[in-house]
RNA sequence: GGACGGUUAGCUCAGUUGGUUAGAGCUACUGGUUUACACCCAGUGGGUCGCAGGUUCGAGUCCUGCACCGUCUACCA
């Protein structure tokens, strides 16, 4: 017959099965009556490409569609891209600057269809690589936030909230990012703790001669926007200067020395500048006592008229510029070193500014009820912990400010009238007559799209979409995977989102998933985050190459603990293809055997099984598989994947391949117990198990071995004829079965002896026995077995007086002591340090069984256990000091 | 400043409700290759479980304090 080749080829089979499973359309959600079960992937930026954190989602996501699937669940898998807004803008804006063009020259249609061009061009270059992990989503359900329907989805969102009072236009400090110069909102900007200096300067008090007040600041910059000092109403220091007046430097401004309680007595010089433009405390300040706001930058942070004489200098240009100034006049006292935290942007990685613009708010609804589902245990954390951070960001929610000065995005559905711009429209088809309107620059946060994600991919608001694609059975979905990093930009507002749109629900039927799975951060081996900058990131299109789509799942997986970060290292895929060319061989094997007949069902393994009678090797190993079977299954719904991934490989090398494939080859000669089945049976079961993880490979010698008609995902997990069928055997016969483990340890221990005795595992010599009384047949039965495993010649059976002691090697089981005649020294040494060790533990338990606290308190079984050991070792060392005599 | 996580073998990690002599994998070292697989097999070595106390008959596991590493979060010019 055929055999498969000798070594697995990952690549050209990975071709085939992408291939049959979408012709198939295995993949897309059907209607039917099958429990229906749904995963809403996180959709990657259109500009994305991917990387490790997306490889590791994206699998445990496939896992968890597979693993439903098996268990003839219809699965909804919906895949989408984002439209990311500023950092696809950003990324066409670097382009056209290449050609020499800005975007601003360009116009705002223009730029839009350039970014739309540049979409159509490089978005399916995520979906590909996706597609290269094996992914098995839903293409045709594949969904972009700017998708005409999707986007319909946007602005009804924003329409509804606005009518219902949640959506309001203020004019307030937001965070400006200067270089894509646009609000972000609070979750847009990463604080970072970077060495600063402070500045003491002296400003000049009006009304006294010769007096000065001491101001620190790390802010010399923004000295022009001063509209007041502020001391703290209780600061002896400056308790004579309280409302006097001093001199604005630069300016020809008389400002007030105010008190106010926000003011830090102990830090610096108890004074503080105010600034209400460029400081979220000043500004609240200003706000108390009524000062006037002055702005000293541009947009771009450089400095306006208002910033004269440092008008057109950049930021930091002018923060130098103003120290020189000051210090030439003698009112710079000192400058310390400090640490201090400032705001960066999360895209374009510079300080970002307090500045004063007139933006689009969103107050949050349903906050309470977004902690009620979770309090309720509608949705559960994996792992939990991360509940105490999401109810802590919702004890603390602001308000978001969701407009962006881009072009690329949905665009706010707001206009105003050309005579009366205080007369606003606000619709999704906009007005009637749009030559009299002018609609708002702005677009809307990105997130503010992605946040309709659980819905709008289904078609909302349009009733009948949501009918055809299904929503109500689907939703909501079973499980978020994602990393913690966008926990608030995204998960936490989908909550929301949902309990909000979808109002004519009960709870359980507005979240729009049950389970929340954050996973950790993949880092390098050497534990840093990977970046680009630092280029530490393997591109997982690479390793696919070298390791194998499934070798690489295989590899990160099983080096993923739940939701603790990772580690990273490409060794760890080696073990994965390492383990992809095992099972291949085991397959290979199999095959070599005998002819593989088509087996339709489980019911026809066990008929298989059944044909002859098996041996006690045979019986072990298929408790065992059972074993595993039932283990891997409640891994898998406590979503420890890793374990369950190191459980089926444990199962596969060390029981299946190193013990009973050794143990077969012998079986086979002494043509007893029915392998063939066994065998088909376990390989069966593992590649079952595998298929979540190693799709293609699993796919493929499930196809080879013919172990179904259809796909492996079709097999089912239905365990109770397998565990039927052992149990007509395991009931009876356990004991036998467990000496099996028994057996193991001999071998290994006769293995060892020889090793140790520098003898070559298949040196032929003669093994004496010296058994005792009530383990002797068992070990008789077994003999031949033992011999042809650790390679024996022939074996003498002997009692302890005789066994030929100084000139041999012994090593004593719970069966009896063994010995080879064989050239050792320090024979008498090594038993001498062996007893040694028997010794302190049975020093240890005696200690334990004689402490009365210890035979009063502790449960009987401990108590056994110690006294069943105890007694094992005292009979070891018996042997031993027999020996010796 | 607050919250959370981590600290067990050279490395990466398991270790359930406290309970018998703390386990894997990798690496290292030794040896082997018979009916699949050198992307293989067998064997050996290696740990006062971060530190200091406490509770208990019994602590890697529970409690208290400390140290170090990391993450998030709020920030004072």
């Amino acid at each position: 017959m055929e055999v498969l080749n000798k070594v697995y080829y990952p690549k050209d089979i990975e071709k085939k099965w992408s291939q049959r499973w979408e012709e198939a359309q295995c993949f897309c959600a059907k209607f039917n009556h099958k429990p229906a079960f749904s995963i809403l992937m996180p959709p990657p930026n259109v500009t994305g490409i991917l990387h490790m954190g997306h490889t590791l989602n994206n699998v445990i996501q496939d896992i968890l569609c597979r693993w439903a699937r098996l268990q003839g669940q219809e699965v909804l898998w919906i895949p989408g891209t984002d439209h990311a807004g500023i950092a696809t803008q950003s990324k066409v804006e670097k382009e056209l600057n290449k050609e020499g063009l800005s975007a601003k020259s360009f116009g705002r249609e223009a730029f839009i269809r350039r970014a739309q061009d540049w979409r159509n061009k490089h978005g399916h270059i995520i979906y590909d690589q996706l597609k290269s992990l094996g992914v098995s989503c839903d293409w045709s359900r594949a969904t972009y936030t700017l998708d005409p329907q999707y986007s319909c989805g946007v602005l009804t969102a924003f329409v509804r909230l606005y009518e219902s009072g949640y959506i309001y236009k203020g004019k307030r400090l937001v965070h400006w990012c200067p270089v894509s110069q646009t609000a972000l909102s609070d979750e847009e900007v990463i604080m970072k703790t970077i060495p600063g200096k402070l500045y003491t300067f002296l400003y000049k008090i009006v009304e006294k001669e010769d007096t000065f007040i001491p101001i620190a600041t790390t802010r010399p910059e923004t000295i022009m926007g001063d509209v007041a000092v502020a001391v703290h109403p209780e600061d002896p220091r400056h308790q004579h200067l309280m409302g006097l007046h001093c001199q604005c430097p630069f300016t020809d401004r008389i400002i007030p020395i105010i008190a106010d309680k926000a003011v830090e007595k102990d830090f610096g010089t108890g004074a503080l500048k105010i600034t209400p433009a460029h400081s979220p405390i000043d500004f609240e300040i200003g706000k108390r006592h009524e000062l006037p706001l002055i702005n000293v930058f541009n947009p771009d942070a450089t400095l306006n008229e208002h910033g004269a004489p440092f008008q057109g200098m950049d930021r930091f240009q002018a923060r130098e510029a103003v120290v020189e100034a000051l210090k030439s006049k003698g009112l710079l006292q000192k400058i310390e070193d400090c640490e201090h935290a400032v705001g960066h942007s999360e895209r374009s990685h510079v300080p970002i500014e307090p500045y004063l613009s007139e933006q689009w708010f969103l107050r949050y609804p349903k906050v309470k009820e977004a902690q009620q589902c979770v309090e309720e245990g509608c949705i559960d954390f994996w792992p939990k912990r991360w509940i105490k951070t999401y109810q802590h960001w919702l004890n603390n929610i602001q308000d978001w400010c969701i407009g962006r000065q881009l072009w690329w995005g949905h665009r706010i559905p707001v206009w105003y009238h050309k005579q009366d711009p205080q007369n606003m429209h606000v619709s999704v088809e906009g007005p009637q007559d749009p030559e009299n309107w002018n609609q708002d620059p702005d677009v809307l946060d990105t997130w503010f799209s992605a946040w309709l994600w659980p819905f709008c991919t289904a078609g909302w608001p349009d009733k009948e979409a949501l009918k055809t694609n299904y929503f109500d059975r689907f939703f909501p979905s079973h499980t978020l995977v994602s990393g913690p990093d966008i926990l608030f930009f995204w998960i936490t507002r989908m909550i929301i989102a949902s309990l909000e749109f979808l109002e004519d629900r009960p709870m359980a039927q507005r979240i729009p998933f049950q389970n929340i799975y954050l996973t950790g951060i993949v880092r390098d081996s050497m534990g840093r985050k990977m970046s680009k900058s630092l280029g530490n990131s393997p591109d997982p299109i690479d390793l696919i190459r070298t390791y194998g789509t499934d070798g690489v799942r295989i590899g990160l997986l099983s080096i993923a603990p739940q939701g603790q970060d990772i580690r990273f290292d490409a060794r760890f895929l080696t073990q994965g293809r390492n383990f992809c060319t095992k099972l291949w061989n085991a397959c290979r094997f199999r095959q070599m055997q005998d002819e593989c007949v088509l087996h339709a069902s489980l019911q026809d393994f066990i008929v298989a099984l059944e044909q002859k009678p098996l041996s006690l090797y045979d019986q072990h190993l298929l408790v065992r598989l059972h074993a595993t079977l039932q283990m891997f299954e409640t891994y898998l719904k406590t979503f420890e994947f890793n374990a369950a991934i190191k459980l089926v490989q444990q199962f596969f090398k060390n029981e299946f391949c190193d013990w009973y494939l050794e143990v077969l080859k012998y079986a086979r000669e002494q043509t007893i117990g029915n392998p063939l089945a066994v065998q088909d049976l376990c390989l069966r079961q593992v590649l079952i198990m595998l298929s979540p993880f190693a799709p293609f490979i699993a796919e493929e010698l499930w196809e080879q071995l013919q172990f179904g008609k259809g796909f492996i995902h079709e097999a089912g997990w239905d365990l109770t004829p397998l565990q039927n069928f052992i149990h007509t055997f395991s009931s009876q016969n356990l004991e036998q079965i467990e000496t099996i483990e028994v057996l193991r340890g001999v071998v290994s221990a006769l293995r060892s002896l020889k090793a140790e005795c520098k003898l070559s595992a298949r040196k032929q010599i003669t093994l004496y026995a010296c058994l005792r009384e009530t383990c002797t047949e068992t070990f008789k039965q077994h003999w031949q077995l033992i011999q042809r495993l650790a390679g024996f010649q022939s074996i003498e059976y002997c009692d302890a007086s005789s066994l030929p002691i100084v000139s041999a090697a012994t090593i004593t089981t719970s069966w009896g002591t063994f010995a080879l005649l064989t050239e050792t020294h320090n024979e008498r040494q090594r038993i001498q340090k062996d007893i040694h060790a028997l010794s302190a533990h049975i020093a240890s338990a005696e200690l334990k069984l004689s402490n009365e606290n210890f035979v009063n308190h502790a449960p009987q079984e401990i108590i056994e256990g110690v006294k069943n050991l105890l007694k094992d070792n005292l009979r070891k060392r018996e042997d031993l000091q027999k020996l010796l005599k």
